[in-house]
DNA sequence: CTGAAAGCGCTTACAG
DNA sequence: CTGAAAGCGCTTACAG
């Protein structure tokens, strides 16, 4: 590999000369800036990242770590994050821990120690505290999506579930549905709660009463949307709707109901959460089901945007942004009035 | 941040017998070493990792470029190859080119100037073959998963689709079927084109007549796979038994013809390829497609180790290893002789 | 418009 | 067992 001296030789210049050319650093005759570029040309020289960031304090780099790399809506996030940080000239590099605290604490480690400028986080959980913590009192750049602490002041992405869900459920209830049950996610997690809590305001609002019978509590695995959506049509007064934590469970349910001989949407309206299809397009199912979704697009924008600012200055205060999600119209939803025209 | 030099001083020593501690290097006094560390959590220090690689010539990162994240087998891969590079005491990074030649170089550029060790090189396409041959000129330790072009020496790990297509549609002989159809990917890919000769293979090898009915030719397109099924289905001779380029495919034609009214597996057996089920868990079939796989933990183990080969050594010459595909027993296929036991 | 010098934070011979 | 010195490949004032 050559280096800068090199072309400073074969152009004919210092090094200080080559450096600018480089940095597209202005007061370089043309002529002069030909030569150099011509021996970076001739060398194939590509400058040496690590010594240019030993000095300039400047990586040029954005590190995200992932506890786990899995068929989410975050792992589109993942290719809008460096789309929207080329827009400034960075790079994007991720990680994934696979979800053990000792590979995070060595990425953290890693990313901090000059490799990269800020770190955007994801899927934090309790363990991570001890370390979220160091990163904030050293006063490095980070960016928290959906973080799990409350105690701690850190820039913050968040979803607003709260009124989503709420959102989704006054939309079942403007097509004329009362009896609208919830499939919940494990509670003990914020985003399942907060979707229950959505839940249980929109019917509020609405003077619905809250019917315990309506409503499944899960811990979201593997064949939870079939048997919560079992137990419900096999309710003496069943549901004429369903709001489920995610898609899986969603599609799920639309299955399990036609097996039993219940029909999507005409005898059962049902909602998911997290607009999954296009994440997946491996999903076999001819209904697309009704959903709702995070807005990725704006996520990574403002976290990017809010970590570049976070890199140019390091003193700004910690912020929280709130994002709505929005409802995808999908198939799976039908009416209950007379009057509703769809 | 602190640095090796206030270490030295709170410590009492010099920077070298830091350095020592740090990279856990004999010869320093018990005594000695205790009184750094304990300087080294007083400060809460990390080394410069800048620093570090500049002198060193050594990063301890493998770079892993994908040309875009999505949910298939080779997100899976990207855990595996974190896991497996941990036991070298590696850290791997990834990042997204999104599709875009410029990014890809940028990110080549980026990892190939010493911030990482190695390069491991996905989905490249014929659009990359210089970039690749440059790295290979340089010297720099490069291994390419599945790659595309054939005229370049290069480290390489692929994978055996001929041989796995004649295993699943042996499979298919084995258990009485000889109506077998095949619907193709894209066969200007070359996964598709293998894939497809090795259908050929097998019916050759077991004497059943090559019938160009039975071949559709798609593009792995959204709805290829019903489309194809359903042309399949209505010839007059119609197959007893399908082998899919993917299990998107496979999915889609178990669901389309359970519409039109064949049933799968008594009517009809399908193969699909890639066992996509455990990388999406959303699927929402009560079948689980009977598949060919990619020996994923495999590969992930041999990149690494050829990797961390060719950064101990980088004047090995250029390996190709070709994996087997191994074929996951479903649901999906019956056997269509009386004396077959299942 | 150009260059000599200092220095970023480490590691690595070398000397003791 | 420990330390002084050189140097990795750059950038950044500073001087001209």
């Amino acid at each position: 590999m050559s280096n800068i001296f090199d072309i400073a030789k074969l152009a004919g210049v210092s090094k200080t000369t080559v450096s600018r050319v480089i940095n597209n650093k202005p007061g370089v005759k043309d002529e002069t800036r030909i030569k150099v570029l011509d021996a970076i040309e001739q060398l194939d020289y590509t400058p040496n990242q690590a010594a240019r960031s030993l000095v300039s304090r400047k990586s040029g780099v954005i590190g995200v770590i992932y506890n786990v790399f899995n068929a989410s809506i975050y792992l589109n996030l993942a290719n809008l994050l460096e789309k929207y940080a080329a827009q400034y000239n960075y790079n994007v590099v991720f990680c994934s821990t696979n979800d053990d605290c000792d590979s995070k604490l060595r990425y953290v480690q890693y990313f901090t120690s000059g490799t990269a400028d800020g770190l955007i986080l994801f899927g934090s959980d309790c363990r991570d505290s001890e370390i979220v913590k160091k990163i904030i009192d050293s006063k490095y750049p980070l960016v928290v999506i959906e973080n799990y602490f409350k105690d701690i002041k850190v820039n913050d992405i968040i979803i607003d579930n709260f009124n989503g869900a709420k959102k989704a459920v006054q939309y079942l209830i403007d097509l004329g549905h009362t009896k609208i049950a919830h499939i919940t996610g494990n509670i003990s997690h914020k985003v399942a709660l907060e979707r229950l809590n959505g839940y249980k305001e929109a019917l509020k609002e609405n003077g619905i009463e809250y019917n315990e019978d309506y409503v499944i509590f899960t811990d979201a695995g593997e064949s939870s949307g079939s048997e919560a959506i079992e137990k419900l049509i096999f309710l003496n007064d069943p549901p004429t709707a369903v709001f489920t934590f995610n898609d899986m469970q969603g599609y799920d349910a639309i299955q399990k109901a036609k097996e039993i001989g219940v029909q999507v949407p005409q005898d059962l309206s049902i909602i998911g959460c997290d607009n999954i299809y296009e994440v997946l397009h491996y999903i076999s199912s001819n209904l697309r089901l009704t959903s709702l979704m995070q807005p990725i697009e704006k996520i990574a924008q403002s976290a990017i945007e809010l970590i570049m600012k976070n890199i140019a200055n390091n003193k700004s205060e910690p912020q929280v942004l709130s994002f709505d999600t929005e409802l995808y119209y999908g198939e799976t939803c039908s009416c209950r009035e007379s009057g509703c025209d769809d």
